[in-house]
DNA sequence: CGAATAGTGTCTATCAGACAGTATGAA
DNA sequence: TTCATACTGTCTGATAGACACTATTCG
């Protein structure tokens, strides 16, 4: 990490190797000396509206990319904040929240992506973040001209009526009331790269997050993090279906919850109504205190063929083997 | 991701809008109107020699951190090399080795770590990179003054006789034979910041992608990439245990790896000998085709402190909640 | 031979999933 | 009253872990 390195910076002091006083060095180096590229952070936002996952995104006011979408992100301010706190910021602004309500979302690093071209102006390497949040107001933009909206996730991953226009949420179908909420890119999970177009190599990005969002409700009780502070079993349960894409078992999912341990704690309180169509009043639930699932909640088992290779979170290869797909 | 965002960039061509070709708008841009800072690649190499688990180091030759330790890296070369092309060029650099052994190596990108003052210098990004190797001949450095070693990680995370020196390797007790191969750390999961003295914030990347390796070997066959082509079962439940920190059930474990569909395939051969002091001669195995492990190879649980916080991979947090003491 | 080791059989507690059953409350 | 719904009971198959046992081979 860093630029401990022997190649320009040591060796621009190479004979100066005698010299202890750190404070000294510091004082007469040269940060100009080590090559610099552009950063940014970029991030994937999910939330569930009306049983739908959906994911923000920010339409392109210039090229490249005119027109199209892409994840909101920004620049890093180069020494004055870390990786995290720049995502945090990007993310406030682009949603317009108050500190109360970001306090209720979840952050966390998902990947850096630096391919040679992935920007056709100049080398940008982009570390991605991925953020859980409980259903939040329309975005507001931020605060120019560029619009930002919440986008059905099964818009991008569906191929069909992606094509054609992809305006913000409003000028199209909303999906508010689709019936079951599951059936994100309908229950396969090999992971396809996104066929709304997406600028840069956001497809990809997205594909990602996806891969982790759905492996982390496994074994973590973020799963509570899209819903509000109180919710009902059933509630909890659509999470679940909306990310994972298939439905479960309602009576079994209820039991595997409660036996969890730190997963959930009752409040005493009950839903005030009873189901649409009649039924008992649900009781309430907050989140636990457990930080990690034990045991697990597993996703059922994809429909493996034969030498498996469903969810995997995380690039990898093999070093120099054109293995995988991934040129060396 | 990427800089898609409306600062300078797109303002530095605000009254351009209607210019639709975008050839025209990439030939007209200026790199330069882009905030830019360094990014590198670090690497933690894991090997196992003699029964534990080491991790390749390089000893600085040049402030900051004189004399101490620090993962192999480098700068990544912008806009000719992707990130994992990168970290692999570095490894290569690093280790010495051909392409046939490198071949062998498992590299996946770890996470990125940005923090601002990480190094004195400058602002710089890390990209670090997790690799698995097997037990590879000693590092040759990079070629100039820098020393390079495979350093046990018990030494790392041990806190005693951490402070007395920390040479290369060679030139302290080896712990080649030392009995069982595990205990890393003792067994508790809660992650403790290395106490060698490592460079800039090394400690926290090696405390990070040792939980990512602990986790990884759980449900993924990667364990198999410590090891030579053809193993022993015994071999590769001294993989686990090495990793883990604990011994493992030896009956139950070979069962349960013979019994996860595409995790080994026999080769039909036996090892040349049987054990140390006698016993039959064990079966060899290769690695399977699957990439996953279905059912997973859980860890032995942690014993659990009422509210169970043990083992988790990734960083995270809560949004400008100074919640989980990362601050905000 | 004696002892250590590779590998297997068996028993038990736990867990996931299927199914059925009960009580509640909206229409 | 009807019927969808929240929640619980029970059974079955799979799995993890503990223990015992056999067979092999080194010293």
């Amino acid at each position: 990490m860093t630029a401990h390195h022997r190649r320009s910076a040591d060796s621009a002091t190479a004979g100066d190797s005698a010299a202890r006083d750190e404070a000294a060095f510091l004082a007469a180096y040269d940060p100009h000396a080590f090559p610099a590229m552009a950063v940014t952070v970029d991030i994937v936002a999910l939330t569930l509206r009306g049983g739908a996952l959906h994911i923000l995104l920010v339409e392109r006011g210039g090229p490249p990319f005119q027109g199209a979408w892409a994840l909101p992100g920004g620049f890093v301010r180069a020494g004055q904040e870390s990786l995290d706190e720049a995502a945090a910021r990007e993310l406030a602004e682009e949603t317009g929240l108050d500190a109360a309500l970001l306090e209720r979302v979840h952050l966390e690093q998902l990947g850096s992506y630096g391919d040679p071209g992935r920007d056709p102006r100049m080398p940008v390497v982009t570390v991605a973040y991925l953020a859980f949040a409980p259903d939040l107001p329309e975005a507001r933009g931020g605060g120019d001209a560029s619009a930002a909206a919440w986008v059905p996730v099964a818009d991008l991953e569906s191929g069909a009526e992606a094509e054609r226009g992809a305006e913000p949420d409003a000028a199209r179908p909303r999906p508010q009331e689709q019936g079951p909420g599951y059936g994100i890119d309908g229950g396969d999970s090999v992971p396809r790269p996104a066929s709304l177009p997406l600028a840069f190599d956001h497809p990809r990005i997205v594909a990602d997050a996806l891969d982790r969002a759905r492996a982390k409700i496994e074994y973590t009780p973020l799963a509570t993090a899209f819903l509000a502070e109180e919710f009902t079993i059933v509630e909890l349960r659509g999470v679940y279906e909306s990310i994972w894409g298939s439905p479960l078992h309602a009576g079994n999912f209820h039991r595997k919850v409660l036996s969890v341990p730190g997963f959930v704690e009752p409040t005493g309180t009950t839903a005030a109504r009873g189901g649409a169509r009649g039924g008992p009043r649900a009781r309430l639930y907050r989140a636990g205190a457990a930080r990690l699932l034990h045991p697990a909640l597993l996703r059922p088992a994809a429909p493996q063929s034969a030498t498996s290779e469903p969810r995997d979170t995380g690039k990898s290869k093999k070093v120099s083997g054109n293995v995988s797909g991934v040129k060396v």
